[in-house]
DNA sequence: TTTGAATTGTACCGATCGGTATGGTTGAGG
DNA sequence: CCTCAACCATACCGATCGGTACAATTCAAA
């Protein structure tokens, strides 16, 4: 048979470049013109390899969960660490990657959960969003429950409580990065968190 | 001389419809459309009264600074109320406006202080948006370092630090509630904020 | 009652939205 | 080298965006 022309783009790259407009602007205020300048590409390309735009958010929120927020979640079971600095160690990742300078500021969920709640979002895409913010809820509350060193130190007790806190305040963090303060201004915010679990 | 048509509708209401509208949606998430059929007129008694779409923006903001931001801070200076007290009746006030049924989730200002990162905002309404995000913060800091109560506490003493962790946590709740989280959850999120600043 | 300023509804403006049809270009299989 | 599947660029689609021109309507002053 036939095979025909090969891409001219790196289709990983593009999904990475994509995620990147979504973050800044997210969903509805991330416009094709916005994605395409974004990525590199036309709108046919695009179409032809992400389907539509819904299809590709979703994509790039995937790829953003798994390279951008479970790796952080590596900081709770470091072997060797205390508690504590296991669980500092891990909000400051996030707190980090809410600063960096190479991507947008603040937190991707953050901004999507925030803009779904406006009731303009298609139903995948809101669905998504929805699994996506509720993942560090879960997996907070089922570490603290857990992890050996966390319940001998009775962590498990108001764990869903404590991880609520705890949640809540890395939407604050992401509002306070993605409006421009300082990382250096966000630790103190982290280290008042801890007092209020107890640590 | 002439005197001319009396306007239809009231003002006042429907400047209080436009905010009810872009504290839902945002400034860029809230179309014409949106915003006449929510204030129940139409677009040239929009542009004859409120000027453009941005000039409605700014007076809704500077509405809702006026009539929902501002009277919380009452609460601060409560005659014969502990200084805890104070502070926790504030921040319960803030909270109690994000999750009432009456409004859009949320707060405004967090939400369009989000939005306005996206770098697709108008001047004016940057600036105006600007302005009133940083209100809390120079309040609570200054209220720290007045006080007589909170500096008989020590609270004058990093006292931006304080306020500006508890700001944090003031667009943490905010964004809690826009997700739809109760308030009897974002209670406990308070408490555990004030044991972060030794309360 | 006439006049004319002010508000109203409708219909429209150019620009941009998300999405697609089409036709030329590329390049591997035969 | 020819064929033909796959990709790319342009140009277009209907719908909606923010904003406005215009004419009919209302109502106070003269």
């Amino acid at each position: 048979m036939a095979g025909g022309r090969k891409l001219e783009f790196d289709k990983a790259k593009a999904l990475e470049a994509a995620m990147h407009v979504f973050w800044k602007k997210g969903f509805l205020g991330a416009s094709l013109s916005d994605l395409t300048e974004g990525m590199g590409i036309n709108k046919p390309s695009l179409y032809a390899t992400f389907g539509n735009k819904e299809s590709l958010f979703i994509q790039a929120t995937d790829h953003y969960v798994e390279k951008y927020a479970k790796p952080n979640t590596e900081h709770l079971h470091t072997p060797g660490t205390p508690f504590r600095e296991r669980l500092k160690n891990y909000l400051m990742a996030i707190v980090k990657g809410q600063c960096d300078e190479k991507n947008p500021k603040g937190c991707y969920i953050s901004l999507c959960v925030t803009e779904a709640a406006g009731e303009s979002m298609p139903s995948e895409a809101l669905e998504t969003i929805s699994v996506a913010g509720s993942y560090a809820q879960t997996m907070l509350a089922e570490f603290f429950q857990t992890d050996e060193e966390a319940r001998s130190l009775k962590f498990n007790a108001d764990a869903e409580e404590k991880a609520f806190f705890l949640v809540t305040i890395i939407n604050g963090t992401a509002a306070m990065a993605r409006a421009g303060k300082k990382l250096s201004e966000l630790e103190t915010v982290i280290d008042r968190a801890l007092k209020g679990v107890g640590l």
